[in-house]
DNA sequence: CGATAACCGAGACGGTACGTCAAGTCTTGCA
DNA sequence: TGCAAGACTTGACGTACCGTCTCGGTTATCG
């Protein structure tokens, strides 16, 4: 018998529409106002909702951008690329590695350009650096399974013989979306198409392996 | 002339022992509480000083802590290769340059672990991503002398021919620092001497390598 | 035709456990935690019943105090002198006024020293005094019946000469026990069996007529 | 030296725009709304004041209310016979006790029938009921003193022969004034000039006569 | 005798108010 | 005037209950 938590609230009998007008309000003011005069009132007010029940169902603040998030990804599962792309989506392999990760890293900064996904992603980058415990929950659904994707396409460039064998992938993917995203949170500088591909150029090099052993 | 201020307190009459005692203060809480309890209220009452006067002198909790991280690097000068390492510091320059990336990076590990110093600079972390402003400053007294040193590190390899001419340096640093520091932010994987290690190597494979094969 | 009440529940369908372990735990609630802590989720909760199954049969807190003190006058019939005694009970009557009165308001006293009723005498008194409706009712049902009995011992006396024909025999119980309860809710004064006898004494001569015409 | 309460806020600074402001609130908004509608929040909000300035200066509602009658009483101190007559007034003395005493239930009875002070007093005398502090307090500080005027009126005659030597004073107080409380408050007959006529009459009756025959 | 309506337990829901914490502003009195 | 102290208004926190409203699950008549 699989363990059941105690003194949990029955999710059978949860309210799907309160969820989902929680879940848009939260996106909808993290673009308006902003992470800084973001509250749980403001949330359970603008969804017409009681603010118990957000604490009902969520633990804290970052728990529900989190979900907001998730729910965003779940709903634009087309846009395969998407940086909240779905489980089931794969980045694109046209064979040419290089090419097909600027494709991906162009997407990911016209995302992070987008003022209200900016919004979001910044707050809850804030909770997560805060709380450990969310960013344990950020990296096993979201994170990971972005990371997959990734780390998927990469392994298909090694076995084509575009990367060594012996490549650190996990790295490799620290060092294209890593980069872009602390470039992203202390704004060091504009994000642009052509930053995505000096990027890619230059980590892809550094997989390749050393040019002058 | 210089733009005069108006309205503002004057400096020369600041009290030097309130600002040592706020900034000492903000830095032992932050490595107390976290930043989530840390407060202004919390500051001027471990500093014995009236909140008025970090109202004064100080727009922002961010400004204290950027204030206190700023008086540490001052204190701490010796260290050069600290990541608080005062502006006429250099980094290490043996001629081997991947040797001494790993010292300087290993360093910064050390400091990143150090739970005092892993609290400041995540409380500073959550201002600059929510403060542009505080960001910008950030970018220009801290982050920007920083990355100076560094930048004259690489300069010096690159002259020595061990580094391409048309290499981008500025990226180069992105890629050692900013992923160390993406992977700390979100502890996406503990940090340790062999992360920086391996880290430096492929990096410096990147930038070595034909950028255009 | 009698007219029927529309959308009320069908009382022949009506639990008596439930009935009863509500007003039981309601009594016992507000015994140990106080008429202020007493909130309708906790005898719920205490009398192992939802919430609606209260709100179905009552209107207000204070009705369900008030049936539950109604209960326990039910079932306390023997004691005739009881202040929650049954309808058929009547005061005793040897004959002798003063005395028969004594006894009733010490057994009166004692019972507003019992830490239970006290609570529950308390409780229910507020809700009286904040609600018109229930002080109806309960006039109606506990203090009338009450008190019919009073001028029953009262009349009983003026029959045998013991008080003159036009005393005001409701003034008369309004001073006896009026006064009494006025000195427990305020407790302006320690409630002891000798204060019963000077109320007694005191009451009795201003109803025998003047002294000094 | 007197003993000092430590942690508690400096009286000295206190803002008597605010104190005003909020005793008024509470008398009007008890008048308007009842005591089961009253709030704190209420209060504040409509005395434009923050809830804290309640919670700092008062530890409870039944305080907020006690201090606006005191207040109301300190103003009020010409009516000599008003309930809530200041402590250097006195009952009137004719000369002749029953007219006097009737005089003063009377205007008793016109106060009690004025929906806001009607209203005020239930509120308070809920709290007193559950807050055996608040009552010790109400006991100290205005029932007190109004009790010793009532008492140097009733010496005053039996000085001049109009009421025993050994009468009980204090229970006389009683009778006249707590009959008519628990009248009131249980609304258990209308409150009419008649009505105190009656009750001074009967219970002057129980003093003079001989309490020992 | 099986359907079907009711009460029942449980508890989620939109709300109101609680009492607390901290923000940022303002005032007082000392040095 | 700078400062410590702290009272002030404001606003959000997280909790407790309110009274209403489903949900399944027993009963317990009635067709």
């Amino acid at each position: 018998m699989t363990p059941r938590q105690q003194n949990r609230p029955n999710p059978a009998r949860r309210s799907e529409a309160s969820r989902q007008a929680i879940l848009t309000a939260a996106f909808d003011l993290v673009g308006e106002v902003g992470y800084a005069r973001l509250s749980i009132e403001g949330i359970a007010a603008r969804a017409g909702v009681g603010k118990q029940t957000i604490y009902r169902w969520w633990p804290s603040k970052g728990a529900v951008l989190f979900d907001a998030l998730l729910a965003l990804a779940a709903q634009g599962s087309d846009d395969a690329a998407g940086a909240a792309g779905a489980a089931d989506a794969a980045l694109p392999d046209t064979g040419d590695l290089e090419q097909d990760l600027k494709t991906v890293l162009r997407a990911t900064v016209e995302e992070l350009t987008d003022p209200r996904l900016d919004g979001m992603m910044r707050a809850l980058s804030v909770e997560i650096i805060t709380d450990p415990a969310l960013a344990a929950l950020y990296a096993e659904r979201l994170d990971g399974p972005m990371r997959e994707l990734k780390l998927a396409r990469l392994r298909s460039a090694q076995q084509a013989g575009q990367l060594p064998q012996d490549a650190d992938l996990d790295l490799a993917v620290d060092m294209l979306w890593g980069v872009l995203r602390t470039t992203w949170l202390e704004r060091s500088r504009p994000l642009t198409a052509e930053y995505a591909d000096l990027l890619v150029r230059t980590a892809l090099n550094g997989l390749r392996g050393p040019a002058h052993p």
